[in-house]
DNA sequence: TGTACATCAGTGAACGCGCGTTCACTGATGTAC
DNA sequence: TGTACATCAGTGAACGCGCGTTCACTGATGTAC
């Protein structure tokens, strides 16, 4: 008989969840560093004093959107990178993987791009925290390849950095394509040409590297 | 006779120059969305009103920052990339130049990073403008190149977009470990062979391109 | 099951403060004669 | 060179406004017996 929550608990969820959803809308915007907490409180039709049962200040609410943003971002992360096809495949894979999240997710991937090199140190530092984790995954998954033969800890690190980084430059195009809605759907097919081609490029160097 | 300005001109590009020097360094820790036009007279000493006699709003000053800092760019670019030497030798040239201008303009190339997927529009669009014109010059450079001999326009388009996403990424790196003084200088080593060895993995890349 | 008490998410009034913007002004610089 | 007038960068007072934070509160939910 367990009531998992507690009806107390369940609504205390439910308003953190919704002061998390309109703060996100209100990124779309303006940056973290000069987003109100009144705004957004006034957003979700509580209280301004609401606000602080959830968060001290909208420098924690950053880091909360963080974690939500990328904390599950992880299984994406292996499924781009990993699998058993030949490599056009998997970067045609990877690429409409990206594409997919950016669509599902817009608000989301821009408060990260925005908030990687934003004004408030600590979300930086989770962000920063997250991608690494991300690198390191994907320097996992490259040392299960057999063409990582030879390659040392430090140069796989190098490569799935490059990768990362490809990554989210490509996600951040993909966003202004996606905000431009009906109008964007050219760009987005030629963004997905583009992004292919770069990760081929950045793919061939790989083999090429212990020439 | 020409007395280049006159006085009152040479006071008035004076006081514009401290706004945006004053603005500059608030924007070591804060957004653009968040300063405000008091901050900023407040640090150079005048009054409030004064602001309006050289911008209508901060996103005005913002954009004024984004020439300032990246309209004398484009030589540097051009170092960076052209050059007669073998790959490596450019290479390291490169990530040198790189490092030597975060060193010597630490406070524009944050600005730079913090407000290319910032809150104010038209600042965005305009580091944009200026970060296409950066490839385009870049793509110029690549044509001139023997090795490019057989790609097409929007090949070298991408090739020269993978060059500047890197440097830019490599300069926002080069910043934090900038940041860090004395303290970031074994970083700012390890930064330099990573950052070097991203550019050859991408030159491996391109000589394998046409295979 | 019913009762008495504890907890605590959300309220609403109040505070002092700094903001962007307006306006009429001052006085040094520039210009016409 | 001197004079009379125009320009305009910077001033300082005033405004209404929304901000973050404090505090004592309310009333539904949770708990102990």
């Amino acid at each position: 008989m367990s009531h998992t929550l507690g009806v107390r608990q369940a609504q205390k969820q439910k308003t953190r969840q919704a002061l998390l959803d309109a703060a996100l809308e209100l990124l779309a915007e303006q940056s973290l560093s000069s987003l109100g907490l009144r705004e957004v409180t006034r957003a979700v039709g509580v209280a301004p004093t609401a606000f602080y049962r959830h968060f001290r200040c909208t420098a924690d609410l950053g880091v909360a959107l963080v974690d939500e943003a990328l904390g599950s971002l992880h299984p994406l992360i292996r499924a781009a990178v990993g699998g058993t096809e030949d490599s056009d495949q998997r970067i045609t894979r990877a690429v409409e993987l990206i594409e997919r999240h950016v669509a599902a997710h817009p608000a989301h991937v821009r408060f990260i791009a925005r908030e990687q090199h934003g004004g408030v140190q600590r979300v930086r530092t989770a962000i920063r925290d997250q991608l690494a984790r991300f690198t390191e995954e994907v320097r996992e998954q490259l040392a299960q390849d057999p063409e990582s033969a030879g390659w040392s800890e430090d140069e796989l690190r190098m490569l799935a950095g490059v990768y990362v980084d490809q990554m989210l430059i490509t996600a951040s195009r993909f966003l202004e394509a996606v905000e431009a809605g009906a109008a964007g759907e050219e760009e987005r097919r030629r963004l997905s040409r583009t992004a292919a081609d770069q990760l081929r490029l950045i793919s061939l160097g790989r083999t090429h590297w212990r020439d």
